[in-house]
RNA sequence: GGAUUCGUAGCUCAGUUGGAUAGAGCAACCCCCUUCUAAGGGGUAGGUCGUAGGUUCGACUCCUACCGAAUCCGCCA
């Protein structure tokens, strides 16, 4: 059984999985070859095109093979083998051809995941994975830049990595979630130059966003560099030069208005995370890893690891198709990769880090396995357990965001975007509810349709962003989810008023159809979360938890629950709702969306 | 030239690691609120899974080539 340790949260298919191991070694007449074991039995074991079909599919062909048998005979075989099996999982095994399809005993599955899904141990059944705890994972998302517009493609790295952390987390995981802020760079010089040079106002406690009003500034400030002559240019550069270095040496007036202006833009980013519920144990700087990066790579240098090209240093990995991995610049600073390599020891020398996440634009993978390969190459056994989580950029439907092309949308102007349009939604409540509980599902509703906007995609798919689409509620969507969650509290509720409660005794009394679909679906949510931690997915829960929700309205729509033709069958019912509606939330939850109780 | 990603219905996307007849949401058309929230449910229509080969009992899925879209490859992050 120790083979099936990591899916003990699957009893049938494991149970099923022993089964026919037995059977498999019984028509083998004792001898099985060595690649056929209980995991290979486990992983056969698959979900059928349709529902109809059964809970369990075992395809027989590659037993047929390995026994030297005809894949028809062979499903003949297994199923008269598991037949007499007498596990109470199986209902029924249908044959057709050389597919055997499982019906699983309703009664004991219902027994084993309902009661799990209400008292809450079904959602611990992965975090339990003794190697997982003592795991430390770091992921490193967000990443911003200071003196820069936050667009909606850091948002999306943001609702991406805090959901990796809470799935992560929910296996078991020992999850560090790092922020890691670019305050230093030419961006920032730019920035101060504009505002310096070529700004009509400057900047006072009268600007309303200060953050964003920076962030105009840099894109001022590169328009300005764009449209100036060759001579200008020149000088421009040793202008934006000289701020950078003042920066760097830490004193005189562009230090001091780079404390200030650095501070308005890490308020800002706190409101967007706050607003996010999301949230940060640790706050890396590239201005604290800069000195060590200077140390690093003298260190490299001196082992030779690093040489010098073009007045410039680094690492040629171009035997490894790699390129010139550039370390140190002609002009002595640091590119951002080399900063990457200081912080990367900070991570595993004083956290103590088994493996590294990166959440970072697919635009960086070229540089991620530069940086991956030059730690492997300086002694870190851990550059083996780093992984970057690439993802697609967010585009608009006639091409690529861009601040030029008076294209690119804010992430605080989608937030307004969707908050206004949510609020008309919820007019019908501004009688009934007082403003605080009107604001506040405002914002669980917008940040619900926000996230999974942003999480629904598989990560290295490009989003086309269209704000039409965003604010449209219906079908695939935040607000269907949140919407079905509340659908079961309001017949909680009812319920409750009523004096209802619901009862573990008859749930072999929900065999329709729409209730054998919806267990179903709660019964693989387990199986779901695993998956997208291990392939770093979180869409694959959001797709999950859609079609779940689908499950759930069909359920809602042909069956009554306060009505239920019994009052067994009614007090099962609302069992299965609770179940469904708790999983549900803990699914949000993964996604880092907070349904309203009511909306 | 090198690295990487994507191509599935008119549009936007799923497709649980190679399984059976290809799945949703928008948009179109038709039904279902005196019944637990219609931000819901059901139905009709819509496809040569970019193209061509290969691997095998079986390919949207893996391999190769080509076509098309995008990103990166020494002084921007």
């Amino acid at each position: 059984m120790n083979q099936l340790e990591n899916y003990l949260y699957d009893p049938a298919k494991c149970s099923l999985a022993e089964s026919l191991y037995k059977a498999l070694a019984v028509v083998a007449e004792g001898t099985l070859p060595p690649d056929i074991d209980l995991l290979v039995c486990f992983k056969a074991l698959e979900q059928p095109p349709e529902k109809s079909l059964g809970d369990y599919a075992l395809p027989c062909f590659r037993f047929a093979k390995a026994l030297k048998k005809i894949p028809n005979q062979m499903a003949e075989e297994l199923k008269r083998e598991l037949d007499a099996s007498s596990n109470p999982w199986i209902g029924s095994v249908i044959l057709k051809g050389a597919f055997l399809n499982i019906f699983t005993n309703q009664k004991e599955v219902s027994k084993n995941i309902i009661p799990l899904l209400i008292n809450g141990e079904g959602y611990k059944l992965l975090s339990s994975h003794s190697t997982n705890n003592k795991t430390k994972v770091m992921i490193e998302f967000s990443q911003p830049n200071t003196h820069k517009e936050f667009h909606v493609g850091h948002g999306r790295n943001v609702c991406l990595g805090d959901s990796l952390c809470r799935i992560f987390a929910y296996n078991g995981f020992n999850v560090i979630p790092v922020n890691y802020i670019g305050d230093e760079g030419t961006h920032i010089a730019k920035c101060l130059w504009a505002v310096e040079h070529y700004t009509g106002e400057p900047l006072t406690e009268k600007v309303e966003n200060k953050a964003e009003w920076l962030g105009q500034r840099y894109v001022e400030a590169n328009s300005k560099l764009k449209d100036a002559d060759d001579e200008k240019k020149i000088q421009y550069n040793i202008e934006i030069s000289a701020i950078l270095k003042a920066i760097e040496n830490k004193s005189g007036k562009y230090y001091e208005s780079w404390k200030i202006t650095r501070q308005y833009c890490l308020d800002d980013f706190s409101r967007i995370y706050n607003w996010l519920d999301v949230h940060f144990e640790h706050y890396f700087y590239e201005s604290e890893v800069s000195v060590a990066s200077q140390q690093i790579v003298d260190e490299y240098i001196a082992k030779s690891l690093f040489v010098e090209d073009n007045g410039a240093f680094g690492f040629d990995m171009s035997d490894k198709k790699l390129g010139f991995f550039m370390a140190r610049k002609s002009d002595g600073s640091t590119p951002y990769v080399t900063k990457d390599l200081a912080l990367a020891r900070v991570k595993f020398n004083d956290f103590d880090i088994d493996r590294s996440i990166y959440v970072v634009g697919s635009e960086q993978i070229f540089h991620f396995k530069q940086l991956f390969y030059a730690l492997e190459q300086m002694g870190f056994e851990q550059a083996k357990k780093c992984y970057h989580l690439s993802y697609g950029l967010v585009v608009r439907p006639e091409g690529k965001m861009s601040s030029r092309a008076g294209n690119s949308i804010t992430f605080l102007q989608l937030i307004n975007i969707v908050v206004d349009e949510v609020k008309i939604y919820l007019e019908k409540y501004k009688d009934e509810w007082d403003n605080a509980r009107l604001e506040d599902t405002a914002h669980k509703l917008a940040v619900g349709a926000i996230k999974y906007g942003m999480l629904q995609a598989d990560p290295n798919k490009e989003i086309v962003f269209d704000p039409k689409e965003w604010v449209s509620f219906e079908g695939n969507s935040g607000p269907y989810l949140m919407y079905s969650y509340a659908r079961t509290q309001s017949i909680l509720i009812k319920a409750k008023e009523l004096g209802v409660e619901l009862s573990l005794a008859h749930l072999d009394l929900l065999v329709h159809e729409s209730e054998r679909d919806l267990m179903r679906h709660l019964y693989d949510f387990n199986q779901t979360v695993l998956y997208a931690c291990e392939n770093y997915k979180p869409s694959t829960i959001a797709n999950h938890l859609f079609f779940t929700c689908k499950a759930y309205n069909r359920f809602y729509n042909e069956v009554s629950v306060m009505k239920a033709e019994t009052e067994d069958l009614r007090a099962a019912r609302l069992a299965l709702l609770n179940a469904f509606g708790n999983t549900l939330k803990k699914g949000l939850y993964l996604l880092g969306i907070t349904p309203p109780e009511k909306m």
